[in-house]
RNA sequence: GGGGAGAUUCCAGAGCGGUCAAAUGGGGCAGACUGUAAAUCUGUUGGCGCAGCCUUCGGAGGUUCGAAUCCUCCUCUCCCCA
């Protein structure tokens, strides 16, 4: 398989180095990805990346994964507006070792074979590199006026930024061609890869390994994922869309991408799945003659949370957007016996009241605010209710002066909040 | 160091000393429509025991029957000159 001609039509390359190509015709190659270890968990936003490495190793390649401890801890400039806050060491390290946990079900890590993935941690190399040697070494090779060019330096020292830029964030580009440098160096890594906002400091890490080794080495990067309406891409209101379970739910997770636009679900299941071109094609065929039926989102959804969570998972996930979002009607929901009804919810914030306050009614407002904080304020709840924007399992509530009482509980024990159609919340009485 | 401008509710940005919880736009949230979409339309967007009350307009004081609007000091930001 041709590596650059699979992510070509997948819509994956932005820029690529003259010759990339045909060194990869010619050779095993080993190709770097650079990951912040900014939080313990990856989020979707990494997921470009991950795909790059996994489709190069998948193409006969090595893959390694460079985890920016050292880099982490200076904060790159590129696309920030602002200087960024550092991390300390012990976090690092603990972000970097739950990353490294996640990466493991994208890659091969340990069949032993040419091709398996390898993990390294930039802080190893750089915590021993004295100032001294630094400038010496590395700075010695690469001009000022060199770095100045960079977009991502020159945005910074420009008349609009008001921030300014510390020398530390100017040294970043150093730093990460330190990086290539030395993985060309130990491990022959020849290639590096990241998004197109990182070309910048590839480039300087070509350009030291050019000068310092007079070896070359080549780049890819791929193109910003973007979203149809302009948003940022890979958030929600709640912030990130991470891929450990514990902070994004599977179901959220899964919702996350069902919810995807036509144009965007086009793009993004060539990025993030491994299906092929054909199964691409006809789908996108297929999704174009009933639209309405968002074959596409669900395919999408689909791959990409067995990919990162698993079969059951996934499953839970459908099942859980088929009753909550389907025909479901209160009488279904009733009729959900309690492991049922728990699995689809799991995720749901939920939270526990005493049975004994439900036996004799409870005000509405009272409940969802005072006794479960699922509510800040009363007024707000009040003008859901008003606006027809709160159920109690399945059923609008347009009175806010109602009471809730364990009648209504399903199971003798649940009540399912919603409010809008999207936002669940469940209350357990015992 | 000198001179100037400004700090308003999530953001932007109005705001005659009373009728300002504060225009307008954006964003958010909800409703209708729909494909759990987009676009559009509607409502809403400080809190509460909600036809009333309470706390807000950088901070602290003051003038006044009454201040986001006037005065004093402080803090911070931006711009220009040296």
């Amino acid at each position: 398989m041709n590596f650059v001609k699979e992510l070509s039509w997948r819509g994956m390359i932005h820029t690529i180095m003259p010759g990339t190509e045909e060194l990869l015709q010619k050779e095993l190659t080993t190709a770097y990805v650079g990951i912040d270890p900014t939080a313990d968990s990856l989020h979707i936003g990494h997921l470009v990346s991950v795909m790059m490495l996994k489709h190069f190793q998948v193409a006969g390649h090595k893959p390694i994964v460079l985890v920016g401890g050292a880099t982490g801890m200076i904060g790159d400039p590129s696309g920030k507006s602002k200087e960024r806050d550092l991390l300390d060491e012990e976090t690092l390290r603990h972000n970097q070792s739950c990353i490294q946990k996640q990466l493991a079900k994208f890659m091969d890590f340990e069949s032993g074979l040419h091709t398996a993935a390898e993990m390294v941690n930039n802080y190893d190399w750089m915590k021993d590199f004295s100032f001294i040697d630094f400038i010496r070494d590395i700075g010695k090779h690469i001009t000022v006026n060199y770095m100045m060019a960079k977009d991502s330096v020159k945005k910074r020292l420009g008349d609009e930024s008001t921030e300014g830029m510390s020398f530390t964030e100017f040294t970043y580009q150093l730093v990460q061609g330190t990086d290539f440098l030395t993985l060309y160096k130990t491990k022959g890594c020849k290639l590096q890869m990241g998004g197109s906002d990182q070309w910048g400091n590839i480039t300087t890490g070509t350009e030291l390994i050019r000068r310092k080794e007079q070896g070359e080495a080549f780049a890819i990067t791929c193109p910003l994922i973007t979203k149809s309406d302009g948003v940022k891409f890979g958030k929600t209101e709640e912030g990130n869309v991470w891929l450990d379970p514990e902070r994004t739910s599977p179901y959220k997770f899964y919702q996350f991408w069902l919810n995807v636009s036509d144009e965007d679900a086009e793009r993004y299941i060539k990025i993030f799945t491994l299906l092929t071109k054909n199964e691409i094609d006809m789908l996108i065929e297929e999704h174009s003659q009933a639209k309405h039926d968002r074959l596409l989102q669900k395919r999408l959804a689909r791959e990409v949370t067995i990919m990162v969570h698993t079969e059951e998972a996934l499953a839970m996930a459908e099942e859980a957007s088929q009753i909550l979002f389907g025909k479901g009607t209160a009488d279904t929901l009733s009729k959900l016996d309690e492991a049922t009804f728990l699995s689809v919810f799991e995720g749901v914030p939920l939270k526990t009241v005493p049975k004994s306050e439900l036996d004799n009614g409870i005000g509405i407002l009272e409940l969802l605010s005072d006794k479960t904080g699922f509510f800040e304020s009363k007024s707000e709840l009040r003008r859901l209710i008003k606006g027809n924007g709160i159920s109690i399992n399945k059923n609008k509530q347009n009175n806010a002066e109602t009471n809730v009482d364990s009648t209504q509980l399903i199971n003798g024990k649940y009540l399912l909040v919603q409010k809008g159609k999207k936002d669940y919340y469940i209350i357990k009485a015992e």
